[in-house]
DNA sequence: CAGTGGTCTAGACCACAGG
DNA sequence: CTGTGGTCTAGACCACTGG
């Protein structure tokens, strides 16, 4: 039996996995280097690098200096969840998109809100509150407050045709941001926008986002009930 | 002024972030492609194209050959969430981590379970049901489905002082799978074995595991209320 | 100190898709 | 057909870190 050559990264990737799999590299195992592999593969290292790179970035691998690289003991799957703006969700499901302004005004935000997003205290804010709705039934409700000493230009837009989500991201650059995940029950005004039953288990999504150390925005999204978030591992 | 040179991938990345930032290249636009970018930036194009590679997997960038590169339109957030072990996502907090089997037992699923794993109508799978503690609180509630089949070592396994989700995460590899995050409203018995109030929003993570196109378990992990899933853009 | 991964370089060929 | 990104190569130096 000859040796298989290996002339790519995705083929290196790929006998890595199969021996993985196949328990010759059992979990906390050290591999061969690098330079080993690319000759036992017949490939540049550059080559083993970059897959083994790949795989040590899906959590399948740890690497490090002089230590070398280990079959992960204790695999973190990795999930990448796509966060679109909502609209192309929508349409991108067939669905037709609607939108409404459920209203806009500037005012000083709680404590909680000018915490978190280390505003002044008495620093007044832009706050919006919009219904994204598929084929006419709400989808989600959107609660967003909008850093106006960051982002002057929001003061000028109009949001009663299209969402600050929409605007947001397409026209305000940020550098880093945070998001959360959870569930919460409906309240009564809540389940009132959303159409669906008070005390209802909704999805939530909370966001904030940066832009050089000053909070841009913070938007609470509450998903009508039988929202689901998906993706492949 | 003299022009920076850029002798990393990182640095290179960096302008060009800083570009998209400052909307000197703006949603849409075509940037220039990587040899030109490489001679400004005086460095080898291998590196420009690790930097915008890089760049378009975080969704910022838009890369087709022949069409060149472009400021994606509408940025897609790509965030990536780390599924670790139930076990370590609480000592990592510095919780004690507490484990209670519930029930483990062969039996025949229904439909539904059998439908999305493929087997067959009349198959048995083994049924096990869980808790996890953290601070000797009820934490999370695992609800799983294990494809024997595929499988068989799972049915010597005693699940009663460590959890399947620990055991197949160590010891069963998979090629491929599905996840779904969704909010559910507590049951009376889930309200119960998770010492919360009935109608609770509960978060839910759905998981579905392949191994070669055949299903390997199916798992849903129901987490006490507060539970969040936080990670950064 | 020395072995490992991390990266850069210059050049080359290839695959794809727009015109 | 041709310009673009995608990738491979061989060699080199560097940065980190374990022993």
């Amino acid at each position: 039996m000859t040796a298989p050559s290996f002339r790519n990264w995705q083929s290196v990737q790929d006998e890595v996995l199969r021996r993985i799999h196949a328990r010759e590299w059992k979990p906390g195992d050290l591999i061969p280097n690098e330079a080993d592999l690319a000759i036992e593969f017949g490939c540049a290292r550059t080559t083993v690098n970059r897959a083994l790179r790949s795989l040590a970035q899906n959590g399948l691998l740890d690497r490090k200096r002089r230590a070398g690289t280990r079959v992960a003991a204790q695999p973190v799957a990795k999930a990448t969840l796509d966060i679109a703006i909502i609209r192309n969700d929508i349409t991108d499901r067939g669905q037709k998109y609607g939108y409404q302004l459920l209203q806009s005004r500037t005012i000083v935000p709680p404590p909680a809100i000018s915490g978190a997003m280390k505003t002044g205290a008495g620093q007044p804010l832009l706050h919006v509150m919009a219904l994204h709705l598929a084929d006419d039934a709400p989808y989600a409700l959107e609660n967003r407050w909008i850093n106006t000493a960051v982002v002057p230009q929001a003061l000028d837009v109009k949001f009663d045709t299209s969402s600050p989500n929409e605007w947001l991201l397409q026209n305000v650059p940020y550098t880093n941001g945070e998001i959360a995940f959870s569930a919460k029950m409906a309240s009564r005004d809540e389940a009132d926008v959303l159409a669906c039953l008070s005390q209802s288990a909704l999805f939530k999504m909370d966001r904030l986002t940066w832009d050089n150390g000053q909070s841009v925005t913070k938007v609470q999204i509450l998903f009508a009930p039988g929202y689901q978030m998906r993706t492949e591992l």
